[in-house]
RNA sequence: GGUCUCGUGGCCGAGGGGCUAGGCAGAGGUCUGCAAAACCUCCUACAGCGGUUCGAAUCCGCUCGAGACCUCCA
């Protein structure tokens, strides 16, 4: 904790000194998915990237509340007056109560986060469970007279919200400019000015989502949820907010502009923003309909996937580009993640067996403070990872006796490498050991056969040998004679 | 049209005025019954054109190209 953090902050475009309003406590709130479909690679780039800032702000002794919430209603489809709600549509094209809709797709992206290793957030706040917290947000803004009531729906005053505070300061704009912008688009007749926004919208006779208010029965606009449960779960000021680039304009806009309305005052001090994921250079993203959903990977579905790819793939691939830039997806450079992802496993697994040698032929002490350095630097996890990969080298010499590393280094290096692939990257060792039932028998099974084999080898009893090898190869298990015995492993192809 | 990013070696990706990240692929070698793995060596790039500077991939300008946001989107 008190090592220095540098984080980018979106509103000063800068990388700014991490100073929390109450350390050792620390609030983080990030935008989670709307429950109308399954999360697909791009919903995975926030989870894995803030899950990364979760982890390091608590080892680095933070007290995180980590709050993400689920957006469970209030995205309409279309424009606002003819809209119709994303999963109020899901659930009349299914014939579901829209509650079904947001808990089967609620239980699945559960299920996919769990594959993806990110750990479970302190508070998963659903929007339909805080309506009324959104009323009184409406009514907050009502009286501080930068909200106008129209035939049963409320408008955010953005020309009067200007004239004390600045709207637009977050995605660079100009209230100006956003009149030319918004021209072509219909139905704006109920409100003042093109950038106004909904914060309640009157539900029409055949809305089935629907709750009463004080301006008659309705649902609350797109973007009051995270500005109403972000200040009853961290206060009215916290810490970081995280989310997609694509939230910028107008999602993370019209929360300043609420939180600022409704308190008089600034709620977030760090605002972070992941990239995009791209697909042949292009976003991926559910408008444009060139998403690969995660059981997708896990399963090899999809049409544009040559192969199945394991969750810690997706993850270690997102790792290893920052999380500022774009990342381009391609089945290349999941297979590249892939085999690096495995090296650096199996040297994390060499590193628990290796032997210490009487001495060390290199210092190793300052791998840990190189990684600590890279991460404190924007979470930059890539140069974090490439210290790792530098590691990797040494660690394959001592196992093939070419390296010397003594006690102290050997239980450094451990140290480190629990540290930072286990704790912090959470990259869990599933490629080389499936968490099977079965598992403890095929271990026993493979160090049967492994004896045998050895003591056909001892024996010159090539054509034996050769066929316990070619046959558990069919069944994906691939041998490999080492100085000191064979292994075993399983092989994706 | 407006606002804003970005263009790095065969591919993916860091870095960001002098100290040539890393991964994957490729070539050669060591080891080995064979194979695989591992290790060693090689492949030294920053879109183009100007400018600033002793020095630019890194700063500035222009050109070309790609993308994001301006409507729901992670």
């Amino acid at each position: 904790m008190n090592a220095p953090l540098y984080i980018h902050n979106t509103l000063s475009r800068k990388k700014e000194l991490f100073e929390p309003l109450n350390p050792p406590f620390t609030g983080l709130y990030v935008c989670g998915p709307t429950v109308y479909g399954d999360a697909h690679l791009g919903h995975a780039r926030p989870a894995v990237t803030f899950d990364l800032v979760y982890r390091y702000l608590k080892h680095l002794g933070y007290k995180v509340r980590y709050v993400r919430n689920i957006t469970d209603v209030g995205h309409l489809e279309n424009d606002a007056d003819e809209g119709e709600d994303k999963i109020a549509k899901k659930a009349r094209l299914e014939r579901l109560e829209p509650m079904e809709v947001v808990q089967y797709y609620t239980d699945r992206y559960h299920e996919d986060m769990d594959q993806l290793n990110v750990l479970k957030p302190s508070i998963e706040p659903r929007a339909s469970g805080h309506i009324i917290e959104q009323i009184e947000m409406v009514k907050a803004i009502l009286d501080a007279g930068l909200a106008y009531e129209v035939n049963g729906s409320v408008y955010f005053d953005v020309q009067k919200y200007n004239e004390k505070y600045q709207y637009g300061k977050l995605s660079g704009r100009a209230v100006e400019d956003m009149q030319a912008g918004s021209r072509e688009l219909d139905g704006q007749g109920e409100k003042r000015h093109p950038a106004d926004f909904a914060l309640w919208k009157k539900a029409a006779p055949q809305h089935i989502m629907r709750w009463p208010s004080p301006w008659g029965e309705g649902f609350p606009g797109w973007h009051l949820e995270c500005s109403a449960m972000s200040a009853k779960y961290l206060g009215d000021q916290f810490d970081i907010h995280g989310g997609g680039m694509d939230l910028l304009f107008p999602h993370h806009e019209c929360e300043i502009a609420q939180s600022n309305a409704t308190y008089g005052k600034e709620a977030v001090r760090y605002w972070m923003h992941n990239n995009m994921i791209t697909i042949h250079g292009q976003k991926m993203g559910k408008s444009l309909g060139n998403f690969i959903t995660l059981r997708e990977f896990f399963d090899g579905s999809h049409h544009s996937l040559d192969r199945a790819y394991d969750p810690m793939t997706i993850r270690f691939f997102i790792l290893q580009a920052h999380y500022r830039s774009t990342l381009d997806f391609s089945n290349e450079a999941l297979d590249a993640a892939e085999k690096g992802l495995k090296r650096l496993l199996q040297a994390h697994d060499t590193l628990k067996k290796l032997h210490p040698s009487d001495t060390s032929d290199a210092d190793h002490g300052d791998l840990a403070e190189k990684c600590h350095a890279a991460l404190l630097d924007d979470f930059n996890s890539p140069v974090a990872i490439a210290h790792l990969f530098d590691t990797v080298k040494t660690i394959n010499a001592a196992k093939d006796g070419k390296a010397k590393l003594n006690k102290a280094d050997l239980q450094r290096l451990q140290e480190v490498f629990n540290t930072f692939v286990d704790e912090i990257f959470g990259l869990r060792d599933t490629l080389s050991r499936p968490e099977d039932t079965g598992q403890k028998t095929i271990y026993g099974l493979m160090d049967l056969i492994l004896e045998l084999r050895q003591e056909a080898r001892k024996n010159k009893d090539w054509d034996t040998a050769d066929k316990l090898r070619d046959r558990l190869k069919e069944v994906n298990i691939a041998i490999k004679d080492g100085k000191d015995g064979a292994t075993w492993e399983y092989a994706n192809n």
